[in-house]
DNA sequence: CGTTTTTACTTCGAGACTTGAAGTTGTTAC
DNA sequence: GTAACAACTTCAAGTCTCGAAGTAAAAACG
């Protein structure tokens, strides 16, 4: 009964971010990147301090190899940069060049746009953030 | 302003998608299984019909080759069998075997336990599904 | 009917992603 | 000062995904 909730939930999650990704394709190869590369660049906040590698590992769940690979895409198409960290020089400071960012805006304004989401109305939207912001954090709290 | 809410919950979507993926490898690697093979897995429901490979492909929202392979992966482990549609013999029906519903039953279990959505109580689930099935209804709508 | 077009699926080959193992460099702990 | 540890990179192997091409069956057409 409430597990038959609980399936019906996490399956709409599941399929919610499946449909948007796939609605973003076309952006993405118009932009030259992939799913990798763009979640990279996603979740590389201008407006914040530049993070170390192991943080972007974190935050995109891939280990150190991996995401050695991706910035090597993303720098060679000149959309990041790599500098040691001056705090702990075994660190390199990832940061957004100004192709970087302006890239980083149009995929985010693309998937806000096309995630099925765009079309709940404001008090919706505010009522879900709140209902998966709770998820997420009951998540992180101790068992 | 309302711009910032969508993307809370885009990135949310994503964010719990992830961590709930996360979560599972270690019960998928017991299983034998790859992130692809268990959401074949849990897209055929024992319940229904056995569905073609197109549906499957439009289920999992990959095209006929990928599914060719996740599928000859599932077939080998013993966990489906495929078998001419009578209706149209162009199509396959794809069907679990006893073992394909065992392994699919661990598979749901253990992503509902360990989903972030499984410590929601019973109201705010009811309100989540509520409120993700109306953005998928929405996204199916006509423009 | 018989031919053409379309559909469902598979195989193949190339490209992209992910991972573990191993190595480098720098920091921390004793 | 040396041993242990941490951040990162490179490399090689395995997996996933996709387009192109091929097969077989159904549908459309005259």
């Amino acid at each position: 009964m409430t597990e038959s909730i609980l399936e019906a939930a996490v399956v709409a999650n599941h399929e919610l971010f499946l449909r948007t990704n796939d609605r973003l394709t076309a952006t993405l190869a118009e932009q030259g990147l992939t799913q990798a590369t763009a979640h990279a660049l996603w979740v590389i906040d201008p407006a914040e301090a530049p993070p170390t590698m192991k943080e972007l590992a974190d935050r995109l769940h891939c280990n150190a190899p991996n995401l050695s690979f991706v910035m090597n895409q993303l720098t060679s198409r000149g959309l990041v940069e790599r500098s040691a960290d001056p705090a702990d020089r075994r660190s390199r400071l990832v940061a957004l060049t100004d192709d970087g960012r302006r890239v980083r805006s149009v995929v985010i304004e693309a998937a806000l746009a096309l995630s099925p989401f765009a079309r709940l109305d404001t008090d919706d939207l505010l009522h879900l953030v709140s209902l998966l912001g709770k998820a997420l954090e009951l998540a992180a709290a101790p068992a």
